[in-house]
DNA sequence: CGCAATATTGACCGGCCGGTCAGTCAGTGC
DNA sequence: GCACTGACTGACCGGCCGGTCAATATTGCG
């Protein structure tokens, strides 16, 4: 694919040619897709050759597998302020939901990154991305979820994985699909995911139907 | 005289060569994506030479679309019939989302093909596919709910669109993230997409809240 | 049948790919 | 000065890439 890359925002000098090539490789593989940059692009964009990106990475698979980890490690650290949440479990979703969506937005590459990744490297990765990067903070939204509903803060018929399935969902949904969405004309919340945020939670709270 | 090719579930004879290569080329794109697939893989699954892919098609480039249209135009008729429900708006929103659901799924290789390709293509294809494939479908869905609104089926403060976006977006985000859903212990649902359906709804329609 | 149009092919091209290698250079301890 | 080390480089490798082409098989039609 052409995708013309802009300038090269990363110079010869600055940080560690390590970091400028892990930066480097993150901006681009989240942008392309593994198979679609060359590790002469990333040795470019890095400022450096490309035999010296092979002197730190002894191949383009763990290249790429490094890049994956420090992206997960940073997308993971994010949302562990969740627990610490205090107040009903109604102010609890409306705080995750604002955060969690912020969180997505703010590192766009990173997200990119991820969903990409999932995408090429099917079930076997997502196992891995289950059980090492998601779980943890998956469990513990559910098990705020369940703890709100045994103290009756929430319908009993709600299953709270599904409920936790669909405030992850939809905050992922409107990341990953703005470019479409945008071009709705009856679609106004593309620019403002905080009155997406809202829309959000009020439907989960009250339902679509009249008089709640 | 080919002879009969080993492996390939696409033998040399059967239909057009022409729809062997697309075929060819839709799975191997959606499995992989445009730049980790040659010319020559799709060639050989398809029973014919490269240089016979070239004939009937003029460039990659040309081949990829080609394939992406006519997945675009089949995905586009699927959904064709949600104008057709009669019955209340729950009703309708019942048979929509188990329907787009279950085509979302029928054909799995079409989905990951549309979303691989707003992936690495970026606003531009997003556009694209916003006013020439989704635009109607989202739009007749959105008008829909906008009529059962007015008639007082919906509650008045609920954005259409916004409703609208939950109702696809649950259902994409259930498709693309199952195999990561799958390994999380609290999730019961990965394998019977109708009760996630059907909970999605539920939600929907009632919230979460105790006394509805 | 003959004959043109089409379908199909293997050989081939320049170019880029991931990766290697011999070697330069700056720093450091002795 | 000297030996050693690790960062770094340009030149190079075999191999595959998208794409071309002349030649051949196959078909359809008068």
């Amino acid at each position: 694919m052409p995708l013309v890359e802009p300038a090269p925002n990363l110079s010869a000098s600055g940080p560690d040619a390590v970091e400028r090539i892990l930066a480097s490789a993150k901006d681009l593989f989240a942008e392309s897709g593994f198979d679609a940059v060359s590790m002469n692009a990333i040795a470019e964009r890095a400022g450096v050759s490309k035999a010296n990106v092979f002197h730190h990475f002894k191949s383009k698979d763990a290249l790429y597998l490094e890049v994956l980890k420090t992206a997960c490690n940073e997308s993971g650290s994010q949302i562990d302020q969740l627990g610490n949440g205090s107040g009903t479990l109604v102010e609890r979703l409306r705080d995750f939901s604002q955060l969690h969506l912020a969180n997505i937005l703010q590192d766009e590459k990173i997200s990119r990154l991820i969903q990409r990744d999932l995408l090429e490297n099917g079930p076997q990765r997502g196992k891995e991305f289950a059980e090492q990067v998601f779980g943890q903070n998956f469990a513990s939204l559910v098990n705020i979820l369940r703890t709100g509903q045994k103290k009756g803060e929430l319908r009993k018929g709600i299953d709270p994985a599904m409920l936790a399935t669909l405030l992850i969902g939809a905050d992922v949904f409107f990341f990953q699909s703005r470019e479409v969405l945008r071009h709705f004309p009856d679609v106004g919340f593309t620019d403002t995911p905080g009155s997406y945020s809202r829309m959000l939670v009020d439907i989960l709270l009250h339902g679509i139907l009249p008089h709640p």
